[in-house]
DNA sequence: CTGGATCCGATTTGATACTG
DNA sequence: CAGTATCAAATCGGATCCAG
């Protein structure tokens, strides 16, 4: 069994490594959203109506920490801040991507009922 | 953005949905474990050394409710169980693998340094 | 040998308030 | 608009004890 050090924490395997970076409820999301777009820090909010605003923030901290995502502040009032994949990023999608599909086909194959959303009542 | 209740819980998309199912430090190992071979408690114990008791039962308990191992008792004293990987977990063993190259290629560009074992005293 | 139950500390997350 | 700090709640994990 491999075993390794890394920042001073102990992993136990490859998949353990890989999951302490995209691990998480939101991490994955996140790069799915910046796939093939940059996105300032509302836009991401906006489109991940779920996660709170410390969450997010910290989530996007720790990709661009571990290099998936750059932070790109513009120095203007009020503060605009942009957020894009990197190359580690782009690469971690394909992995995102195997995983997602792989989750449709359990969902499809359990009969996971998607939420049908009210015709008149979208979500903001 | 799709989102929906699978046993009482709420998912907001199908990454969620897979990882709820195989995340966690422990149940790909597990999985990768049983890959091959059926594997008895004990046996499952032994190779993967840093679980827990605890963390054992409850992670194979869940993957047994989830559909992909099953468990098999054998009635004698003292109590044989064997562990065999389902239609469905050989399915997830296609993700954990590329999971699990995805970790490699990950910690090489990182630059992980493997421990080395010192070469008279292998892990039992 | 396998496994359930309990206790308890550590870690993670959410809500809220505050800042330039 | 984007981000930090703080406190409380919830979840997770390890150690231990008991049981068939």
């Amino acid at each position: 069994m491999p075993e390794f050090l890394y920042n001073g924490k102990l992993y136990y395997n490859p998949v353990e490594f890989a999951m302490d970076r995209l691990g998480g409820t939101w991490k994955m999301p996140i790069l799915w959203r910046l796939k093939d777009k940059v996105m300032r820090y509302g836009e991401l909010k906006k489109e991940i109506p779920h996660i709170t605003h410390k969450m997010l923030t910290s989530q996007l901290r720790e990709l661009e920490e571990e290099g998936f995502i750059t932070r790109r502040v513009y120095p203007v009032v009020p503060p605009k801040v942009e957020y894009t994949i990197t190359r580690r990023g782009q690469r971690a999608i394909v992995i995102v991507e195997a995983i997602r599909n792989y989750g449709l086909e359990l969902m499809k194959e359990v009969g996971v009922e998607r939420q049908k959303q009210p015709k008149s009542r979208r979500e903001k």
